[in-house]
RNA sequence: CGGGGCGUAGUGUAAUGGUAGCACGAGUCCUUUGGGAGGAUUUAAUCCGAGUUCGAAUCUCGGCGCCCCGACCA
């Protein structure tokens, strides 16, 4: 992609009300761009990160036995009513009416609207254990929206609804998703940290939430230093000892970036998606959930793999591979820079290639580093003299000098 | 939903009742080119409505919008 072409384009300065650093830079970046309070569009170097995460998130899930369906937004009012959350969730639900005057409320969970669907096809324990996972746009009726995408009114969701014929299948199965929880967490450049939750208007049983320790965080957790226990901290209490192995419990900043629940039989029951054991009695599916949502991911990658100067994303969620940069506009370094252009384009590795003949050194300079690819390649009249390009990572300050035929050898 | 703050060119800001100014951006020309270059020139703004006043960006009321704290959430 040509930098010239680029629909987004860097900003100077952002908002002075902007406070997470990572709205900060994703505003600067011209990753996305405010609508109203909670509502962001995302603009193609945005976009280009979420795809990647959309697509680490698809594999684990597919990798758990998930099949990926897609469900409606307007759910018919009657579903809520049959579940009580009509009235009942928080945040409140986007409501709509039609032309006929019928409502709808617009989806921020799908657990109604899947119940009904197997409910209509389940008959037998036979036809259980399985899983059906979507990722789409969720609404919700925030109280307060914040931190540009770490809580908006509308984002896109990977929820995964799981059916069970038993407790200790649904137990198997929970476990497995909580390992592809932290898997896809840790293809995201993060260590997560999964605690006990508090399930709230979701329901069910219980709950884990995965939390990413970081300083500006707006939850807080307690953590054992020596076994793997966590809690949230509401839910903890006034605990001050691991009931584990009773040592004494750390109080961390983190952000909640996934939640699973086991939810048992709440849909089921309210919704008689019920199915037949080998005996011929009924019963209820067992159900559970499992959600992440996937623009505050993205934020939390952020927030986490930054520097004074921009954002370092790591490499499997990078909207580019390599920043190749014409450092000035003589003909040599253009001739030299479309070449490896062109090279590594071969080599399918994507490269954001900065030929804008209006801008400075530094402007150029300041711009990869803000925007955050891995790798920058800076193709210039004073590396050219030794016949050499430079090759930086975005994280490291160590430069190297590679002759620019070489380049197409480099593993990226 | 409770509490607080704010709204001035595309962006960031100044002007506290008396000439709407500055910087960046954008356009044109010239000179520049390794960490947001310099000169010349052009462009462009008081959120909306009502009120007070000789006079309102500034004060009052209403509306709309945004941000922050609390509660809630992926």
């Amino acid at each position: 992609m040509k930098q010239s072409k680029l629909f987004s384009r860097t900003k100077k300065q952002a908002s002075k009300e902007i406070q997470a650093i990572s709205h900060k830079f994703l505003i600067k970046a011209d990753f996305i761009s405010q609508v109203s309070s909670g509502i962001y569009n995302f603009l193609p170097l945005g976009w280009r990160v979420y795809k990647k995460i959309e697509n680490i998130i698809r594999e684990e899930m597919q990798g758990v036995g998930g099949e990926e369906i897609f469900m409606c937004s307007l759910i018919p009012q009657r579903l809520w009513v049959e579940t009580k959350r009509w009235t009942e969730i928080d945040p409140p639900l986007f409501k709509v009416k039609d032309r006929h005057k019928k409502m709808f409320g617009l989806g921020p969970t799908h657990e109604e609207i899947i119940t009904d669907l197997i409910r209509k096809r389940v008959k037998s324990y036979k036809d259980l254990p399985f899983s059906l996972f979507q990722i789409q746009n969720k609404f919700r009726n925030e109280m307060r929206p914040t931190g540009g995408l770490l809580r908006t009114r509308e984002f896109m969701m990977k929820d995964l609804y799981s059916f069970h014929s038993s407790e200790k299948d649904l137990k198997s199965f929970y476990e497995k998703v909580k390992k592809a929880y932290f898997r896809i967490f840790k293809r995201c450049g993060l260590k997560s940290i999964c605690v006990e939750a508090d399930p709230g208007t979701i329901g069910g049983k219980s709950s884990h939430e995965f939390m990413v320790v970081s300083k500006d965080g707006e939850d807080k957790i307690v953590i054992c230093p020596k076994c793997n226990f966590g809690s949230n901290l509401e839910k903890a209490g006034k605990v001050k000892k691991c009931p584990e192995c009773r040592s004494i419990l750390k109080i961390q900043k983190a952000i909640e970036v996934g939640h699973i629940f086991a939810l048992g039989t709440k849909y089921s029951e309210a919704m008689k998606a019920n199915f037949t054991d080998k005996s011929g009695s009924s019963h209820p599916i067992i159900m559970g959930c499992y959600g992440i949502g996937l623009p505050r991911l993205l934020s939390v990658i952020v927030e986490v793999n930054h520097d004074q100067e921009g954002i370092v994303w790591p490499k499997s969620v990078a909207p580019f591979d390599v920043h190749l940069l014409a450092l000035e506009n003589s003909n040599q370094v253009k001739k030299v820079s479309e070449k490896i252009y062109k090279d590594l384009q071969k080599s399918n590795i994507k490269v954001l290639y900065d030929d804008r003949e209006e801008k400075t050194a530094g402007q150029k300079l300041i711009d990869t580093d803000l925007i955050g690819i891995p790798w920058r390649i800076v193709v210039s009249e004073r590396s050219l003299s030794k016949n050499c390009v430079e090759v930086k990572k975005r994280d490291k300050k160590k430069v190297s000098l590679i002759c620019p035929s070489k380049v197409k050898n480099l593993k990226f």
